[in-house]
RNA sequence: CGGGAUGUAGCGCAGCUUGGCUAGCGCGCCUGCCUUGGGAGCAGGAGGCCGGGGGUUCGAAUCCCUCCAUCCCGACCA
């Protein structure tokens, strides 16, 4: 274990803790971070990793080289500037945008930094890879990733700067990127679960990478930016990004008689909660229309009254760039009347999008596409037809699943990892060939998946802390644990610490002394607020019986220990914490 | 990029409305005494281009203009 044996006098180290929380920070694992002293910020979204946090750092690298490793994956490192020729060659560098770090070197020449690293590993594999024989390669790499962000936030979770793992699979084929894609995914199951994380992978959507499959990886916290579903039915397992998850279709078309179509007056009711309460009518009988401009066309988007709509599914239909939500001007020169009164009938010249429940209504409330007025007792057929039915609304928890049926429940995720198969989009792009077995040239079939570093250990920070601070999961604690004599005048007591912390070092046990001249209390919050896993004091009433205590950072939980067992008593307390590094 | 806010000592803040002596408070930091099981106490001390630039004024932290930085809310992503 690349860490194993060393310690660390308290004194010695840089370790600026901070009483109170700095004003900018908001979310939890920035607070923290910045209060135990494991980070700095140098400009937004771009933090210095002080040395607890590089710690950390290097822990979770080695779970996941080791992991990569055992998949066949060659870590090699590659170029942060890199040449903008690369990235007008797959197309990238007009379609990135602002995102992209971009510069000019001495001669006037453009580069970038590298935000992801597709176009330079496909260059260099393209240059030495020429046979079939030669596959399946999977390289990987560790390092700086640079996003100029449109709002950096949140300190580690979304900076401009970050620490990310990128591997690449090349592949003969589609079967072999499916072999390399299920290792990636298993891979990733073992480094997550081995930085002691509560995660789930998911359904998720590519976005503008594109390709088919792609998973991501979800750490379970309340601030998390993505929500999540997944089935109650653990033999089931179904989890999907809520972006992505599949709607069940509940209703059903029934033979209610088909009513006479009305039109009314409805006063400023633009809602369809004013409209519930206005007319005495259940939101599942109305049909909600929402117009969408594209850069090619406006369209109407048609879901039951209580739904909502997802725009994701809608923009991936619609096959766009951009998709915005229509203006006023817009509503007004499509609809003929200000927004909160459009509906499909007699909707002249935009296509219609409709959700498959809207299928099965009968007699349903809709706009009437004049102000103030809403229509009663449409029917599909008679006074509408869309142009698309398909799923485009938003899962909400308690629906069934549309894997098995049960329920359906939802949480909050950050997202720490995605493997995606990205197939020929780069290889084409950049003609990137190979020779098979028939001496014809073709395109490496590639899949990319990333890891986000320092992201995962701001996210382990969101999953375990309290109101103390911060609890380590053993595996990725920057120290397992501090010895902590109470009073560092009481050469009895600095004595025994000193000589535990020395038995624990030399067992491969990571511990810190903390042998500063402090009170007691000032060393008790510290290390809370540090997070060790375990925490050994030593004081006056146990070393009159012989003893020291040792304490749980996680459960709190104390117990007096005999000098001579306390040693073998931090090993076994560290395996019954997850850590199997001794 | 749109909306909102904030920049005063390492951190947290007051002062600004209504311009006026040497710019304050708490914490932290340094020295000494004292204390020693959950961020002790006393005494002394260091530390400020009041975000930058320009203006108004006899005089600007305070009023005006401008730039910059930072944070929060929305649309995109590991």
């Amino acid at each position: 274990m690349l860490l194993e044996g060393t310690g660390m006098k308290v004194s010695e180290m840089l370790v600026p803790t901070l009483r109170e929380i700095p004003a900018e920070a908001e979310v939890v694992s920035h607070q923290l971070l910045l209060k135990a002293g494991f980070i700095r910020k140098a400009a937004a979204g771009v933090y210095n990793l002080l040395p607890l946090a590089w710690r950390v750092v290097k822990k979770i690298e080695q779970i996941i080289r080791e992991e990569m490793d055992r998949q066949g994956g060659q870590e090699l490192m590659m170029p942060i500037v890199q040449p903008a020729e690369l990235w007008r060659e797959s197309g990238r560098w007009d379609v990135y945008g602002p995102e992209l770090f971009r510069l000019k070197d001495r001669h006037g020449r453009d580069f970038c930094l590298g935000p992801t690293h597709e176009e330079i590993i496909t260059t260099l594999v393209k240059g030495d890879i020429n046979s079939y024989k030669q596959l399946p390669l999977l390289l990987y790499q560790i390092q700086n990733k640079y996003r100029d962000e449109r709002r950096p936030r949140f300190g580690l979770l979304r900076g401009r700067e970050f620490i990310m793992k990128d591997l690449y699979s090349f592949d003969y084929d589609q079967d072999g990127l499916d072999v390399s894609y299920n290792k990636m995914y298993e891979a990733y199951n073992n480094i997550f679960s081995r930085c002691g994380l509560d995660f789930r992978p998911v359904v998720a959507d590519s976005g503008a990478i594109g390709g088919k499959d792609t998973h991501e990886f979800m750490v379970l916290a309340e601030s998390g930016e993505a929500t999540i579903v997944y089935c109650e039915g653990k033999e089931c397992g179904y989890a999907a990004n809520e972006e992505r998850a599949e709607a069940v279709v509940t209703g059903v078309k029934d033979d209610t008689p088909v009513l006479e179509l009305k039109k009314i007056h409805t006063p400023d009711c633009r809602t369809i909660a004013d409209l519930a309460s206005f007319l005495k009518v259940a939101p599942e009988r109305m049909i909600k229309t929402m117009l969408y401009t594209t850069e090619k066309e406006t369209v109407a988007a048609l879901v039951r009254g209580d739904r909502e709509i997802n725009e994701i599914k809608l923009y991936n239909i619609l096959g766009c760039v951009k998709l915005d939500m229509a203006g006023p001007a817009t509503v007004l020169a499509v609809t003929g009347a200000q927004t909160g009164f459009a509906g499909p009938v007699q909707l002249k010249g935009v296509r219609i999008v409709a959700d498959p429940e809207v299928m099965t209504m009968t007699n349903a409330v809709c706009g009437a596409n004049e102000d103030d007025h809403h229509l009663v007792n449409i029917n599909l057929g008679r006074d509408f037809e869309p142009d698309i039915v398909t799923d485009i609304r938003l899962v909400k928890s308690g629906e069934p699943c549309p894997n098995c049926g049960n329920k359906l429940l939802e949480a909050r995720g950050i997202e720490v990892g995605q493997v995606f198969k990205l197939g020929d989009k780069y290889s084409k792009a950049m003609n990137a060939t190979f020779l098979d077995e028939n001496g014809q040239a073709r395109l490496f079939i590639m899949g990319c998946y990333g890891i986000g570093v320092t992201r995962t250990m701001a996210a382990a920070v969101e999953q375990y802390h309290d109101e103390r601070g911060i609890i380590w999961p053993a595996q990725i604690a920057p120290y397992h644990v501090a010895v902590l004599p109470v009073n560092h005048k009481d050469e009895h007591q600095f004595g025994t610490a000193e000589s535990i912390y020395r038995q624990l070092v030399a067992t491969g046990v990571e511990a810190v002394l903390d042998d500063r001249p402090e009170r007691a209390g000032v060393k008790f919050k510290d290390a809370d607020l540090v997070g060790y896993p375990l925490r050994i004091t030593v004081g006056d009433k146990g070393l009159a019986a012989g003893q020291v205590e040792l304490t749980t950072r996680q459960t709190g939980d104390m117990k007096m220990v005999p000098l001579d067992k306390i040693v073998d008593e931090v090993k076994s307390s560290l395996l019954g914490l997850g850590y199997t590094g001794l």
